[in-house]
DNA sequence: GAGCAACATTTGAAATGTCAAAGGTTTGCC
DNA sequence: GGCAAACCTTTGACATTTCAAATGTTGCTC
């Protein structure tokens, strides 16, 4: 934006100010939502139709993909910002499937760590790359340039959120 | 890594190390979905403590404020993006706590049209104010510019999922 | 006017989600 | 040594979520 355009610029914010300017973070939210539920629900039923998995059972598997030994469940938690008591459910699930595997290190006991067996390796391999695909496919009619820039100022976004949270949520 | 002191948890990690032009899709689409979470549970969580509700009735609510004749709940499930099945046990325990009412019309008696009651109403209103302002802190330190920008470009992706579905589903 | 397809909602099973409280373990400090 | 605080996971109650099947209604056709 140049200083050319200043005056354009100013009268543009005093009305934004005054009236429909107001409810802009708003409008933005609701289409952040609305599209990540669309893109969520679309992701869901492929998974569920070409691997018969769940989102949630594709996004714990792969911290665990990133860490072949295995990561303990409330390092799980915060990464897939998933709840503890959640974790523990999810994680018992993939066990009785045969995807993960539990145990217990020697040095602490309170701990539990969780692990991809061969067979979640294989499997989430698979998933991952269609993952990708079905992006790619979903994301198809825009840009390049936009998709880069959305992920900057989304992350700029991210920030501004991360910084104003009012619960007690920060280390 | 300005990010990494605050608690927010990165999905990203599925990208980490990779090459950098061919991920582009996934990379924002983590982006958006662990934005989203973090937005919907600083929400979710001021609602609970302030307004002792939950999102999904939010949600709701926000629909039947805009239609103070009431809506049937087949409408409902599309706008909220909430499948039937949800939506009656949404609606269900709305009315118990007496936000909102069902009933049948003459007409049709297929149909279920919910509508929000007196005290729903007013109760919405609170919450509306107070949500909106929510938002505005949270985003408060991205350029209104950036802002209105993302909503334009967020949306140039909505219309490209929408037109990438499997399920026969696009308007 | 009987039957059938289309429509609208509910129901039921299974999974995910939150929160708060309870259960073990470890650590630090006297 | 012993105790209390801190830590990690599980449990339990409840709300939300999806899908598929069942239920009830309407409208159309023959």
């Amino acid at each position: 934006m140049t200083e050319s355009e200043s005056a354009t610029v100013d009268l543009e914010i005093i009305v934004q100010g005054t009236q429909e300017g107001k409810k802009q973070e708003l409008r933005l939210w609701l289409r952040m939502l609305s599209t990540t539920k669309l893109i969520s629900q679309e992701i869901r039923r492929r998974l569920r139709n070409e691997f018969g998995a769940t989102l949630p059972q594709f996004d714990l598997m792969a911290q665990l993909y990133r860490e072949r030994d295995g990561l303990r469940l409330g390092e799980l938690s915060k990464r897939t910002m998933v709840t503890n008591g959640n974790v523990t459910g999810l994680v018992e699930r993939l066990e009785t499937d045969g995807l993960v595997l539990r145990a217990t290190p020697d040095g602490d006991r309170r701990v539990t760590v969780a692990k991809l067996t061969a067979r979640g390796e294989t499997l989430f391999s698979a998933m991952a790359a269609a993952h990708e695909g079905w992006l790619r496919d979903m994301m198809a009619d825009v840009d390049p340039a936009i998709i880069s820039e959305l992920w900057q100022d989304i992350g700029a976004v991210k920030s501004s959120v991360s910084n104003h949270l009012s619960g007690a949520d920060f280390d």
